[in-house]
DNA sequence: CCGTTAACGCAACAGAGAGTTGCGTTAACG
DNA sequence: CGTTAACGCAACTCTCTGTTGCGTTAACGG
């Protein structure tokens, strides 16, 4: 159990420290202005161990990016289409209103690398998103739409737009509205 | 004519050639890693000339997008509702997805100090906007809207979104589809 | 037309943080 | 128990920010 390891020896502990540490400075320190020695420092590790794994500072970004997008978002399946919705809705605005959200948000927009995997990243979780949709058409509550991950994207913008723009609250009546017009595309 | 400024001499001049540059460096190097002495370079000014007018970095970049903030947009008045929202989508468009729109984007999300003014930013640009559709209250084209900020609030959200974080080419058919479901909502 | 004043240019500087390098130390595995 | 590679450590270079002191020059008042 404790065996076949390619290369590291006590390598992938240490991987984790790090990307935890990031994390952890992302999320209080604030956005793209992470010192790496700092991230030594909380990790517990020197600072020539992240350099050898992460040659340059945005790669530590990325990587960290990366470990926290790979974590797979549950999708809802209430037995309702608007429920569901609802239920997406709710989790975009907690992940896009959450400071680690907000400093991800602020350090993808600061450095093109990570910019570049945006449309990745938001393909994924729109697709998945989207199979709520087609369940609700299995399930016979709507018609199939022309383009059901359109609709999730025409529901979340609203919501991506006053989280990073205007900044006002996103209140639950708010979440409802934007549902309803999604429900009024179908 | 040439005469009553308080306390600069050639500062005027100078001031307006500092943030030109800032401006063409943004929009051609890309975002918020300018580096002061090029906008000096740019400017044909010395490095000191800066500092003493912005004493942090952030300072320059800030005024750099007040300034153009500033620059009031033009509000469509072409007499049909529709024909007003899908001119100010067009503008949104063109804005947003400008070297200089995405750099400033990107500025203004690096930057904790730039941040909060993008509420205020946005407030005027929507308030601004919201005008077309009291224009067509009063020509009696639709009823007044709860909210009509709220409706262009909701036209520009997935410019923006598309613009900013999923990447794909926004057509015009795309801003007409919104443009419809904006109308749809009065 | 000339002297004063303040804005500007210039060069040298301190400081922080990104990366790098060489070497000693130690944990893992055979 | 010996080898190997990962890790720690310290010193270093480089780039960019921001500062300082002083010389230079443009604008304004007399």
């Amino acid at each position: 159990m404790t065996s076949n390891e390619p290369a590291h020896r006590r390598g992938k502990a240490v991987d984790d420290q790090i990307l935890a540490a990031v994390i952890d400075v992302i999320s209080a320190s604030g956005t793209a202005n992470i010192k790496v020695e700092e991230v030594a420092r909380v990790a517990g590790v020197n600072k020539t161990t992240i350099y050898r794994r992460f040659p340059k500072r945005d790669d530590l970004v990325l990587a960290a990016f990366l470990a926290q997008a790979d974590t797979t978002i549950p999708i809802p399946d209430e037995g309702y289409l608007r429920a569901d919705l609802l239920a997406v809705a709710h989790m975009v605005r907690d992940v896009v209103t959450s400071p680690l959200g907000q400093a991800l948000l602020s350090a993808t927009a600061a450095t093109p690398e990570l910019a570049a995997l945006r449309p990745q990243f938001w393909d994924l979780r729109l697709g998945a998103a989207a199979v709520v949709i087609e369940r609700a058409v299995e399930r016979g509550e709507c018609s199939a739409p022309a383009d059901a991950q359109l609709l999730i994207e025409l529901l979340v913008a609203p919501i991506h737009f006053r989280a990073s723009q205007i900044g006002s609250d996103i209140t639950d009546d708010f979440l409802e509205q934007q549902v309803e017009r999604a429900l009024s595309d179908l």
